[in-house]
RNA sequence: GCGAGAGUGGUGAAACUGGCAGACACGCCAGACUUAGGAUCUGGUGCCGCAAGGCUUAAGGGUUCGAGUCCCUUCUCUCGCACCA
């Protein structure tokens, strides 16, 4: 008997496929497109701490049910690769000028390996490297695809800054008034950047959700980010005839409108304010210029604002309304300017009651006029709305949408709070976009047979924090020669941002080499969409949302077969970590804490009493599992089995070591089955009835990603015919097949064990008999008054009358009726019987 | 505040279209063998009760012969959004 030495075998097979290249896939025209299937993970970051154990889930995941439809006879394209521009290699380099392309390499390098160490069968021909020339060059080159489809500008405007990462950021990137990265609080300036229409897609990135298999928690974040509203803008007119036009959602409140809002940078501000205001609104809108959006959100809760001193006049009863101006009114927004309602708006009314302006109700519950404290914000029947009066909401508001628009005052209008993408940073590494400023052609493409246009060296990577990225320093880079005239002119120096190249990695790894193309359009029909695409929900509203809006781009040029990229989307839940809190709700790190009897755990410093919680995991709560430790004590096989079998794969769920113990035990269960001696008869009848449940439940609950439920019914097959002295071939090689997507490294072994040729990957995928599955008894479980009183092993498929004559006639259930008829007998075929009786 | 999802043993969790709640695993208990490093094997283990039996899927109500599952109300947690007019 031999031990279970996992570490020798895992090696071992890790470098058969790698070179037998088992995991290889090609482009076989004879295999028809329903049974090719595209698996993708969204790839890492390769940062310097190396991988941590959230990655393998994913990645465990889309391995197993790749290598599932491999067996099944599906052409599989499981690829990898690095997203590998970014700030932390180039904020590295800073530190030990260390050159990023150096760290990013060794990073590449760590995290290929352990990725190598789960037995990922990955096709690492295709290995792609957002920061390879090979691959930038065709980001640069769909960059002015979108460029000369005009959808990309040029403006100087006042933009989310990060003071810490010394760039801009697009709005994504910022939450709640903190850089996304790095937690700093984000600034407001102005600079020149480069912004990409992602607007002009707004209506399509909606709709087209609808088609997608994607959760509805990640489908609600885009739809909300996207922020579709309907309603109508309305012009409304100063007394000197200039008009001043408004967007609300609400029309049919329009003759509610006691004031107006204009944004403290609306255009209109310093022309319309009366001199006796000047100074109290410029003081105004300084102010608000300085504060950065956390300011305004932050003090919320007390409205301000300044009266400019001009009036407009309400164009639905000419009534002359003041217009100030106030920093809750957003000028990225609608048209910068509102129409006050304070009966039927919230933030309305609570800037009314703060500067007693008047509160008209225009709407209510039953069309009677009633007592206002806060604003009533619902539908209701109009009042106070001459001629409209009466109207309930939903009518109003398309009886008013149409008498404005045949008036000229407005018309019905759309708005979307998504805005454009901010797409220049002011950082070294990242790819340079290929743009060249000509003091006579303007903004001048770089041509397309210049591309890749390389990231150059440079002395210094620190960013220059003044709005220019260290390529500007770079004299002989930055001056070029305009394509178009040939005169002096300056290359562009802002950088893209990360999430450029993770746009269409997908598409290059369906041809990684072609230098022709960003990737051969026989092989984009080939293989797209991606059939399945697994990745952390962190990416909801950033890379998933960008990536769709090149997909689409590259669709209406013709450049691929569909509108969208990712058929469908699972987001695997976090794996966290136990960690204590004490009453204050402070935490404290694990290894401060111990363990008592019957679940207390006591923080040594104090001697008191601390809660278990759930948190993430992090070095400070000294709570990080460290997958290469994992590996090398428990074996990938354990780890990939451990991370499938803790929960369903969408949920977070925390890492216990003893979990992974429960595993380990299973798999050195199933090596020692291989020590035992095979034999080729006939199995036994309920053993082989099991082996075909197994191979059912397997099968389905893999093609479900449900791998946790999977693994435990494999567990229950395991300890069934750990009994057997001699083990018939009949039940171990198909119990071994239907292991191998789980366990591959464990399965090979025990496969070539058995005297069958290597790889058992390429095996096909054993069928399993539904007749065979089918027990001869069942038991029915006899109910009275919906309680179960006695169960009984009878014979399948009894009629409902047999059944029913069954269960009276049972000891039990006779003994418990006393007598009493039933009033009425349910049946339920091979489930249960339920008597029922009265009082 | 709004939106989405979720609340099941000591723990991670199962449960198909309403039909034996708690599969599988951890932990715990008992036994076997005896133990060199998280041993292994067998049995038990939702709660209350000596027992018969009763109770049990966040709480309360409803529909139903029958509810973890469907409907209503409330509470709690997680995530996302948050002056978007």
């Amino acid at each position: 008997m031999s031990d279970y030495d996992f570490t020798s075998i895992e090696k071992k097979w890790q470098a058969y496929w790698e070179t037998h290249q088992s995991f290889k896939v090609t482009e076989d025209p004879k295999v028809p497109k329903d049974k090719r299937r595209y698996v993708l993970d969204m790839f890492p970051y390769p940062s310097d701490a190396g991988l941590h154990v959230g990655h393998p889930e994913g990645y465990t995941a889309t391995d197993i049910y790749s290598r599932f439809l491999k067996m099944r006879g599906y052409n599989v394209l499981h690829p990898m690769g690095f997203d590998a521009f970014g700030l932390p290699a180039e904020n590295y380099a800073i530190k030990t000028g260390t050159h990023p392309r150096a760290s990013t390499e060794r990073n590449i390098n760590r995290f290929r390996d352990q990725i190598k160490s789960f037995g990922f069968g990955y096709d690492w021909d295709r290995e792609v490297s957002t920061c390879d020339a090979d691959y930038y060059k065709w980001t640069q080159w769909i960059f002015l695809k979108i460029f000369e489809k005009g959808l990309a500008y040029e403006a100087e405007m006042p933009i989310n800054f990060c003071p810490s990462c010394k760039t801009g950021l697009a709005n994504e990137e910022v939450k709640d008034g903190l850089c996304e990265r790095c937690h700093s609080r984000v600034e407001r300036r102005s600079l020149r950047q480069w912004i990409l229409k992602i607007t002009a897609y707004a209506e399509r990135l909606l709709a087209d959700l609808e088609k997608l298999d994607w959760s509805e928690s990640i489908k609600v974040m885009q739809r909300n980010w996207i922020g579709r509203s309907e309603g109508a803008s309305v012009i409304f007119s100063l007394e000197d005839k200039t008009p001043i036009e408004v967007f609300t959602t609400r029309p049919d409140t329009l003759f509610g409108a006691t004031y107006l809002v204009l944004a403290p940078e609306h255009p209109l501000v310093p022309k319309i304010t009366t001199p006796d205001r000047k100074k109290a609104v410029a003081a105004y809108v300084d102010a608000a210029g300085r504060k950065s959006d956390l300011d305004r959100t932050e003090l919320a809760k007390e409205k301000t604002g300044e009266f400019t001193g001009a009036y407009a006049i309400n164009p639905v009863n000419g009534g002359k309304i003041p217009i100030w101006i106030a920093d809750y009114v957003l000028i990225s927004y609608g048209t910068g300017a509102i129409m006050a309602v304070p009966a039927h708006d919230e933030r309305d009314f609570e800037f009314a009651t703060a500067f007693k302006l008047p509160i008209v109700q225009v709407v209510s519950r039953d069309g009677k006029p009633m007592e206002l404290k806060e604003a009533f914000t619902e539908d209701g029947v109009a009042v106070n709305s001459g001629r409209f009066s009466g109207l309930p909401t939903p009518e109003f508001k398309k009886r008013i949408t149409e008498w404005l628009a045949g008036k000229g005052l407005g018309k019905a209008t759309v708005n979307y709070k998504l805005r454009d993408w901010l797409f220049a940073r002011q950082r070294y590494w990242g790819e340079p976009i290929p743009l060249v400023h000509c003091p006579k052609d303007g903004i001048v493409p770089v041509p397309y047979d210049e591309l890749p246009l390389k990231l150059p060296d440079v002395k210094s990577f620190a960013p220059t924090g003044t709005g220019e990225s260290p390529l500007a320093a770079i004299a002989d880079w930055v001056n070029v020669t305009c394509p178009k005239c040939g005169g002096p002119a300056k290359r562009e120096t802002n950088t893209m941002p990360q999430w450029a190249g993770s746009c269409w990695y997908y598409l290059r790894y369906l041809d990684p080499k072609n230098d022709k193309a960003f990737s051969g359009r026989d092989k984009i029909d080939y293989w797209m969409p991606v059939d399945l695409y697994v990745g952390g929900a962190e990416h909801a509203v950033l890379h998933l949302l960008y990536a769709r809006f090149w997909h689409k781009v590259l669709f209406d040029l013709g450049l691929v077969n569909t509108d969208e990229p990712f058929r469908r989307l699972v987001n695997q839940g976090m794996i966290t970590s136990f960690a204590y809190e004490r009453p204050d709700k402070s935490l404290v790190p694990v290894d401060q804490v111990d363990e008592r009897e019957n679940e207390t755990f006591i923080e040594r410093a104090t001697g008191k009493p601390v809660a278990r919680i759930i948190a993430k995991m992090s070095k400070s709560l000294k709570n990080v599992i460290n997958p290469d430790d994992v590996v090398r004590e428990y074996g990938a096989d354990s780890m990939r089995l451990y991370e499938m079998f803790m929960g369903p794969l969408e949920v977070s769920k925390p890492w216990t070591v003893s979990g992974i113990l429960g595993v380990k035990r299973f798999l050195d269960r199933v090596y020692k089955l291989g020590d035992k001696p095979l034999a080729d008869g006939e199995p036994p009848r309920e053993l082989l009835r099991l082996l075909h449940k197994t191979i059912r439940k397997v099968t389905k609950d893999t093609d479900n990603l449900c791998f946790n439920t999977a693994i435990s019914q494999m567990m229950i097959y395991s300890g069934e015919i750990a009994g057997l002295d001699t083990l018939p071939r009949a039940l171990w090689e198909p119990f071994l097949l239907v292991l191998a997507p789980y366990a591959p490294h464990l399965a090979e072994e025990l496969w070539e064990k058995c005297g069958r040729k290597p790889s058992i990957s390429a095996h096909p995928w054993p069928a399993w008999d539904e007749a065979l599955t089918v027990d001869e008894t069942v038991t029915i479980v006899c109910q009275i008054n919906g309680k179960v009183r006695s169960r009984l092993e009878l014979p399948r498929d009894l009629k409902p009358a047999e059944l029913e004559k069954a269960a009276l006639a049972d000891a039990r259930i006779r003994e418990l009726l006393a007598g009493k008829k039933p009033a009425k007998v349910v049946t339920v075929p091979n489930k249960l019987v339920n008597i029922v009786v009265k009082g």
